[in-house]
DNA sequence: GTCTATATTTGGATAGAC
DNA sequence: GTCTATCCAAATATAGAC
């Protein structure tokens, strides 16, 4: 079944409620009545389409995870070097994250709310994405073109002040999504000390491919990926 | 009534169960059976020291709140220099989060739970401690010792990789909270890309208080304030 | 596929004895 | 101050008609 703007399906309907309802009000203060409500179907009809809410929940940050690790692998393999691959990785992250504020919000809150394999899978991906970050870095000092006293630390550091963004971000904001991309990014240069040839390395003194070109067609693709890792009868 | 190691008030056994529970679970997950049985009490007995369970997380809130910015604000005025008052900012917060990880969690994640007049209060006072921050760019910018393009997004960054400490940091971990601190604090200086004299600042260029005097002390006036701020018979 | 109706459990909060 | 017992609303999830 295809979609379109004026038919779109009960199942997308039901993702995007809860997608919305869950960052505003949090997972467990949302109930079933309140979703169905949301997605315009009675509380009954969303067992047709989902298993349990944390099913639900799960597949949200599963889809969400898999999209931005797909697109943000992409933008750094896309560099060879590694305060170009930083940049990257900053500006990726940032772009994907300020594009998906609510699936931003729930990654970031709601891992406790699940529990045993789900919760598993959702942080072993996370990890594998926050690995991205640490070989770029320890890729750098090696090339000797960055210093850290601490490497994990930076890298917690740095990922922290990106995913803080879904606290704080609004895009009716000041800023545009770019220009805090870059910014970022010029923190994070500094917080490794880059340097080429003694210099210190800044944003606008490298060449790297504008973060607004960051392809997001991937997370379709992510999304079967997604539905195929969860157990159940969501998949249809 | 004293305080002693063997005669802990029910009152404070009910904030520490609340926290640690609140903390692990999140606020609406969280039962008033459940919270009753760890704090050793009957549930109905939890209310004859609280309001509802929206005025525990409120108080809770607003006690750590407080505390630290008391400490906090307490260390800035300290020191005289922006770079000074900058590393004295990072790393006495990096210390208050990582002495009170459950109260940091707290505070990071349920803001959302409250509402009306306690939601006000506490983003009010939070603002107000992150205005500290805010402050103290400007002062170094004014100053001539740092430059950033935009002193705002530096400042959100920053303060949400230290907020993000609450997300990994475990006291048993690899680094000390010392360690830490000084990191953040040279990440700090390096973000704002401060200078002395054309000399690039880092934390052990500076004569700035070890982090590891700040006296946590003042969160027992804080404790009463808070109770001050709480409405309803909590107070007693 | 979608509904109404409901089974069942759990939630916050209170009554009233002691 | 603390308890047992309980009220009542809301929760998740299902049954079964259409």
């Amino acid at each position: 079944m295809e979609e379109t703007a004026e038919n779109i399906g009960a199942d997308v309907r039901i993702m995007r409620a809860a997608v919305r309802l869950f960052a505003r009000n949090g997972f467990q203060a949302v109930g079933i009545r309140e979703l169905a409500k949301e997605a315009g179907l009675s509380s009954a009809a969303l067992y047709h389409y989902m298993g349990t809410k944390n099913d639900l929940l799960f597949q949200i940050m599963m889809e969400a995870l898999q999209a931005w690790y797909e697109v943000t692998l992409a933008a750094c393999e896309a560099e060879t070097g590694a305060p170009e691959k930083l940049c990257a990785f900053v500006r990726s992250h940032v772009i994907s994250s300020g594009r998906f504020p609510l699936e931003s919000v729930v990654i970031d809150t709601e891992i406790r709310s699940l529990k045993g394999d789900q919760r598993s899978n959702v942080v072993a991906l996370r990890d594998q994405y926050e690995g991205l970050l640490d070989r770029i870095i320890q890729q750098g000092i090696e090339e000797g073109n960055f210093s850290t006293g601490d490497p994990k630390l930076v890298s917690l550091g740095l990922l922290e002040m990106c995913n803080g963004l879904s606290r704080w971000y609004r895009p009716e904001g000041r800023s545009t999504l770019e220009d805090i991309a870059d910014g970022f990014a010029d923190i994070a240069l500094a917080a490794v000390n880059a340097k080429r040839d003694g210099v210190p390395l800044r944003l606008n003194s490298l060449k790297v491919k504008p973060a607004s070109n960051i392809n997001h067609q991937v997370s379709e693709r992510a999304s079967r990926v997604a539905f195929l890792a969860h157990t159940g009868k969501a998949e249809k």
